[in-house]
DNA sequence: AAAATTACTGCAAATGATTTGCAATAAGAG
DNA sequence: CTCTTATTGCAAATCATTTGCAGTAATTTT
């Protein structure tokens, strides 16, 4: 959507950075990607395009965008300790895994202010940031756990 | 606090297991340490009692009790990949993590309720469960770092 | 446009957290 | 007290991610 190609572009210029094959080829690929993939996802989707392309750069690649805040990394439960990047530009919003297909939904509310607030207020902290993560089914794996159930009815 | 000791030979005994040494050392340090230790951090307090204590009893030892839902595993942003272990019983609550001395802090919220509903009605989802992971300074380093800040003035 | 500079890549080996196979040990039943 | 077998310590394996290094390829300079 937003174009991360050129952004990244503006920024590896003028840092003294280089725009090479393999970088833009994973900054379309994210950029274009409705999703929250691993590294290692990532990486097989952009292997199809370059074969020759190598996973630790796909990690260099992805660090360089989190420290750029171009993407952000988090672990969801479900993944134990494996990273998904999110290329979704600043604005801080939520998100719902799907338990069964690890579909990654994206969310918005205005409710998380009032948590901080009452938060600080209580412990005498500064709260800078927060996060929201819900689990649950998906419509389509709930559209197909109905249908199992049926099934086996 | 609630004596995870006892829950925790109950559930053995159903269950064939044995109550060894070094479970009922670590199950009564998770107990009473108010903490969110990761496992090397209670493996470092559990050694101070029993120097022959190894990691690997550590791990399968919170893995059964994450199995059997008497402590909960979660990674936060700070910590990268590493768990940290939580033995607080069932009740939904969430945390915040000073971003400075990585101290936990449990609180409750009743409007993640009307967050999860409203994620439902909007996505033809079924959510189950939900966490907010606050991040920021926590009193002591908020003061420490004023401190700081006068003397650097 | 070729040469020079040096950032970036692929590869292989290293790291850090967690897991697992196995032989020795020690709970708990009888 | 003996026997059975769940559990432990140890060392090696695994998984995700990182890093050193020598070769390659973007930019810059000439």
């Amino acid at each position: 959507m937003g174009d991360l190609v050129q952004e990244a572009h503006v920024r590896l210029r003028s840092q003294g950075g280089r725009m090479t094959t393999q970088r833009r080829l994973l900054f379309s690929i994210l950029d274009s990607l409705g999703e929250h993939p691993t590294a290692e996802e990532l990486f097989h989707i952009a292997r199809q395009r370059d074969s020759t392309l190598n996973l630790s750069t796909v990690y260099r690649t992805l660090r360089w965008l989190e420290n750029e805040n171009l993407v952000s990394t988090r672990v969801f439960a479900e993944d134990r300790r494996q990273e998904r990047f999110d290329a979704a530009l600043p604005s801080e919003h939520h998100h719902f895994m799907c338990t069964n297909c690890r579909t990654v939904i994206e969310f918005d509310t205005e409710l998380l202010e009032f948590i901080k607030l009452r938060f600080q207020e209580k412990n005498d902290a500064s709260v800078t940031t927060g996060s929201i993560v819900l689990y649950g089914l998906c419509r389509n794996c709930l559209r197909t756990e109905r249908g199992l159930n049926q099934e086996s009815t």
